[in-house]
DNA sequence: TGCGTCAGATTTACCGGTAACGTAGCCTGC
DNA sequence: GCAGGCTACGTTACCGGTAAATCTGACGCA
């Protein structure tokens, strides 16, 4: 890790200039040149510094931020690996950081992460403390909200309506004839996006004159213990519900679990219903009734819109992915 | 994100080394200069650079870099969460990106990330292509190599021998009396570790005389439906197997549904063993034979151990954690 | 009075690249 | 025969911090 151009440069009797343009494959120099340099840098091992490098020329180097509410979450995982895959592809390389679901755990994140001169950032949700929009709209720098549609976004989006998916949600189930629905949630107030879901769920009911009987928010990480003990608290007070729309598809599963264990029968005793399309939701044990999410395009989008940016291509600045409802056995 | 330590400096009459020394909260100046400089900071909304601060001072910056097999794995999900909140509480950056099981594109990964100047790396598996032992080797960088138990590390470690998990398993098994096991498996010879697992688990059943069956390997990525499709394939071409062990938790769920699909009786009819310890698998649909990892754990003692290394303390090369074999209701 | 000491601050040099510009030699066309 | 252009380089300045060395004045003290 010691040498540097000047090495290269005074071992191949040029100038450390010519050195720079050779191995980024420029122009202005002979073939000749050309090998001789580039053998030298083999030969002592030469790894180029992209500190100096995005120091010195004082432009956006290849580095992108994306900051996630939890990291453990799977939808998360698959739209990580989207962004990854597509920025590697492109010489990108990834910072990440968990927010938590906490606008001013973000803001410091970021605060930390502009720190490093990002060439852009993605983050998730469209709910930032004003600080954030403070620090993002005076750095000027390339931002793309991803997971939760904003119509203003601070630059560019790629997501879609989570208001929605509870409003085509609780239409389904009444569809379906369900009268005596609840709903069960986690994180309490700290993820809008869920709880967006869980209005636009209770606004169709509503609306068909058909309103939301209780809800229990439970003040865990949205997963499968917390969909059981969820729906066990539910039951408690509202054993005459007909169908509980659940915050995500780990939750969903615990709630079968539970009735399951309750010898309650799905979905004739009692619908369920999730939301995200995880894998395991299309199989066991039926099909759930969920609403998938294309998280891995979400990635590849928001990577993309990112990099057209970059390099001052023209993309659109708001982009709507849809989601599909999949009827599934349960609800 | 125009103001340097330059423009503070002049705001506020000092020279920038004393700016940076107050920002930096180190001595040599007044209550106060400080007071003033923090003030005119403040105001000026300076943002600290680090590509400067990393490339001047030309030591070790707060860059951790992570390369894991898969971003969509929730295993590693919780991994990366253990490793960032212990990073980000003491101030440094994660850059991660995936391997996919290949060591050429680990070695890829890690020759663009070296070239960020990173203070230390966090690497999945033992198994790494030559090239990149020369290259961390010769670049005395900080490596803490996760996930698998090795003996011989490039630097440090914190695992778990995936060979000693299949062994067990063999051995739970046989105690319960099984006699005809399958193993399913995926990514073919790409995943190393989950082919120790196999290993030993062979081993264990050949050593007590009541080898394995058969087995199935799926060129696919080890979930769900890899699961379900497997075991479809396994019973069809051995029907009598009394108990099949899963290359991992998502692949036994699938199993156990197919299972249930085909109308087997678990585990009287056939045993299911996965492994990871996934949270679905302790409710659903009955708690899974399995072994446990402390993923989270894992990913805290790497960058623990790392970070104590970066600051000069002496903590131990080879850390190993304990994994738990959990009975379940399924094997 | 002279001198050491120390807090508080400044000066200088440097990290490793890159942009911008300069230049020598050669070819080409009119 | 020479302006003009091209190729293949070299020179210089600079990015924004930090370490190390240096400076300055006030104070204590023999």
């Amino acid at each position: 890790m010691k040498a540097n151009l000047e090495d290269i440069a005074r071992a191949s009797g040029v100038s450390k200039m010519t050195v720079s343009r050779v191995l980024r494959g420029g122009s202005g120099f002979s073939e000749e040149t050309r090998d001789r340099v580039l053998g030298i840098a083999e030969k002592l091992g030469y790894v180029p510094n992209r500190l100096a490098a995005a120091f010195g020329a004082d432009q956006a180097g290849t580095l992108v931020g994306m900051c996630v509410p939890r990291l453990t979450s799977g939808l998360f995982g698959h739209v990580l690996d989207g962004v990854d895959r597509a920025l590697g592809r492109l010489g990108y390389q990834l910072m990440i950081g968990a927010n938590n679901h906490s606008a001013d755990e973000e803001e410091a994140w970021i605060r930390q992460v502009i720190s490093w001169r990002p060439a852009g950032l993605i983050l998730s949700g469209r709910h930032h403390s004003p600080g954030t929009v403070d620090l993002l709209r005076n750095a000027a720098l390339p931002v793309v909200e991803i997971w939760d549609l904003t119509t203003s976004p601070i630059d560019m989006s790629v997501g879609f309506s989570h208001f929605d998916c509870g409003v085509e949600m609780g239409q389904f189930l009444l569809r379906r004839g369900r009268r005596r629905a609840g709903y069960i949630g986690a994180l309490a107030r700290a993820d809008v996006m869920g709880a967006s879901r869980r209005e636009g769920f209770e606004s169709a009911l509503a609306r068909a004159g058909h309103p939301l009987i209780d809800r229990e928010i439970l003040h865990d990480a949205p997963g499968f213990y917390a969909g059981y003990y969820g729906l066990e608290t539910l039951l408690s007070r509202c054993p005459d519900l007909d169908v509980v729309y659940f915050h995500n598809d780990e939750m969903a599963i615990g709630g079968l679990a539970y009735a399951q264990a309750r010898g309650l029968r799905v979905p004739d005793d009692l619908g369920i219903a999730g939301w995200g399309g995880m894998e395991a939701a299309s199989i066991l044990p039926r099909r759930l009734t969920t609403t998938i999410v294309p998280t891995t395009l979400i990635g590849k989008a928001a990577a993309e819109a990112l990099v057209a940016r970059l390099r001052g291509e023209k993309g659109q600045d708001v982009t709507v992915v849809a989601t599909r409802l999949v009827p599934g056995e349960t609800g």
